[in-house]
DNA sequence: GACGACTCTGAAAACGTTTTGATATATTTT
DNA sequence: AAAATATATCAAAACGTTTTCAGAGTCGTC
């Protein structure tokens, strides 16, 4: 009845005590050859590994974190992961960050604020090092948790209030729905209807419409409002949007909505009464997803480079975390649109 | 010169020894308001309380982990995040675990298994509470570890080697490819082709191929070996399958797919190369996931309810995990045949 | 053969919690 | 009013690492 080995349950857990008994050594010494430190004479590194192997012996990296204070952790913030605009992102977040050697913990708050703020709060108990912010949507406990929070914090394809001073990544939203807007017109289309998000919470919401309005105002056309209607960047949200526009008295000749969801929603809409895209009515996306192919015909769609903005947010999060650097301010990638078969010229 | 707080570059962390001396209390007890504990007076609950958010103290969970043993992290492996299944699932595990107040570190492995690896190794390191694997490809090395891991495991949609003792939480891949197929004999279908997934290191792909030979020979009709490839469940495989079947001598009547990726795959190819779909051949996929409702002709396919799953498994990993009860070996979902636009009857 | 400069090693102090005794005081039961 | 119990508190140990410090050995140089 020696043995009372500290083991609950069935789990016999093995430390680096145990490694460094085994090796008859020291548990600095351990340490040592764990991180590969110097000043280990080689034969004993030799046998501790060896002791390790013996073992089985993993680290415990909790512990190791509460002493340096660093967990290699990156919590992410994402509105609906189950998106395929925010799996490619977060996938591309999750790319990057393992390569350097930073883990990942997901918080999918489907647009609920409490869940936010309380993801917000798990991730700051668990010391994770960095956060990832992909919600635009704030209030005032959100606002005032991020104002004091002293943890590193970008904003990945959204911006922060001004209220909040955090680092951010995304396109020129604006300049990106005015190119494209104008693109439209020198095509020769007029009645150019609008499928917009949200403008009021939302940045980019407002962005895009504000690039919509001054294409149109800076051409000389006048706006419908009949032909403008806000969603929530879903394909629903797309198809009925549609539905609203086809029963109207005239129908427009394009319809540009600023997410390719919505777009493929009013795409289908349109097909689902009968008409022909792009001989009827064209139809034009925003983001560039993967869904633009998956759609007949294939979507045209404003291209965000999602690969450079996820990778981009990592890099500058890391620098913050490591380089204890102030770091850029805003990050604005380029954009550019991607034709393929839903648009066509009326020239 | 008196205050040489700890202040590490400008974060000056707060903790419970600091809210102690502001509440004029031992740890201890600050402890046990943090906790909810008995055997405080209300007046000092209060004052500590108080001293808490006067400070903005935010308990430091990598400590507690450290003595509790318990991290409320769950590990999760998943194949592909991009995708639209497993975005889906992992979104609703994610949901799951929320709600009992546990935490989701993903591992996008790609199907790269010295990714795998490497994941498994760290969520070991990070002390997670339970891994969730949802991918089936395997090496020794894998085995070995999942062989030795004492941490609570479940496989979610997908099944472990015999030789690894995990629970599974799944459908019965077989008898669902098998309905499915019955289903399409009896529409009077004989000519059905069949797209199916790696048969050698994935279950799945095992079982929905031995579904459809079952169904084939037990109507007594012969398996054409043109009609049958295997992808790697992606959009692009199928489409490049498809393109394969299109140019044989004879067209199939219907192509059936184990995955609705590759299902719309095959589905494009047909309705690019002008033909209709379901007039000239049928499609019918498998999962249904959301992109059956985004394509034209609506995608008929083989209902996964991966809400369940994922909830199921979050459960028994829970239950494993606090209830130390050796649970469930297995969990077999139903599934069913959801019909939309792309199968049609030949009778 | 003394001095410094390396190399190697281990004891002990941290890191920020929870938990376990021990002790003291209040309340109830006998 | 003594004994038993319940309430309240704190000091100290524990969790598994890294890191600091001090000491011991080895080497080359003057």
């Amino acid at each position: 009845m020696e043995h009372h080995r500290k083991e609950e349950g069935n789990v016999l857990a093995v430390n680096i005590k145990d490694v460094a008994e085994k090796a008859g050594v020291s548990i600095s010494t351990v340490s040592r050859v764990l991180n590969n430190g110097k000043y280990v004479k080689q034969e004993v590194r030799l046998a501790v590994q060896q002791a390790i192997k013996d073992l089985n012996f993993v680290p415990n990296s909790i512990a190791r974190s509460l002493v340096r204070k660093k967990t290699n952790l990156i919590g992410v913030i994402a509105s609906d992961i189950s998106t395929s605009f925010f799996s490619s992102t977060l996938s591309y977040i999750e790319e990057a960050a393992s390569q350097n050697r930073y883990n990942i913990l997901v918080g999918n708050i489907k647009d609920n604020l409490d869940k936010e703020l309380k993801y917000l709060h798990v991730f700051k108990e668990m010391q994770v090092d960095g956060i990832i912010v992909m919600h635009e949507k704030m209030n005032k406990h959100i606002e005032r948790f991020l104002q004091t929070l002293t943890t590193p914090t970008v904003f990945c394809s959204a911006k922060p209030r001004t209220t909040v001073d955090c680092p951010s990544v995304n396109i020129d939203d604006m300049q990106a729905s005015y190119d494209t807007v104008k693109h439209l017109i020198a095509l020769g289309h007029r009645r150019i209807a609008f499928i917009g998000g949200d403008t009021k919470e939302i940045s980019t919401g407002r962005n895009r419409y504000d690039g919509y309005l001054k294409a149109l105002v800076e051409s000389g056309i006048s706006v419908n409002p009949e032909w403008v209607r806000f969603g929530n960047f879903k394909m629903k949200d797309g198809y009925e949007i549609m539905q609203s526009f086809l029963q109207g008295e005239y129908l427009p000749t394009v319809v540009f909505a600023v997410s390719d969801d919505m777009a493929v929603g009013a795409l289908n809409c349109i097909v689902d009464h009968g008409l022909k895209v792009p001989d009827d009515i064209s139809v034009v996306g925003f983001d560039d997803s993967s869904i633009t192919e998956t759609v007949r015909p294939k979507l045209t769609s404003l291209h965000q480079p999602i690969q450079q903005i996820g990778q981009m947010s990592v890099d500058i999060l890391i620098k913050m975390i490591e380089g204890n650097s102030p770091g850029v301010k805003e990050v604005v990638l380029s954009h550019k649109l991607v034709e393929r078969d839903s648009l066509r010229s009326l020239l």
